[in-house]
DNA sequence: TAAATGCTAACTATAGTATGTAGAACTAAA
DNA sequence: TTTAGTTCTACATACTATAGTTAGCATTTA
């Protein structure tokens, strides 16, 4: 079964702020968006815009690249 | 000068789509999006999303992670 | 039982579509 | 030359679909 992109986002988002420990709450502040986006974004139900996927992957400290 | 995510997308596309040697119009019936949206993406005047990120790789054989 | 997340609904901003006009660059023909 | 036909791109406008915000309450999890 292949994932979408948007799941694959999803999923790394989720994966990366789970591993540093993150709640939903905290990446959205330090990302600069609102909590129930993340939410939205790990259940694959957005379709993220370039500039939204740099502030998420800053927060993370990623590359955008690495989490798509 | 830093450039912004958005206009590093443009121009990694429009140097590959010149370096394929195809037209704006070309490119985006390959990607399946509109024409204008194309040169729109190119002058850095759109804030595109993944799925749309994908279409266009895809319409390059690139991966959407070498576009950004 | 509190903290974290899911989920809904309503809203505003903007991504993406569609159409048309104008101008630049290039042919070919006289 | 110059004139006309073609292709490509920029740009304006208007529209529809959806990204992204915000608040509130329900549910899960520790």
């Amino acid at each position: 079964m292949n994932q979408s992109i948007v799941e694959k986002f999803g999923n790394r988002v989720r994966e990366e702020r789970l591993l540093q420990h993150l709640s939903q709450e905290e990446l959205a502040k330090k990302a600069g968006v609102h909590r129930t986006y993340i939410g939205m974004i790990e259940r694959s139900e957005k379709n993220v815009t370039l500039e939204s996927i740099e502030k998420i992957a800053k927060a993370l400290n990623k590359k955008p690249s690495e989490l798509i």
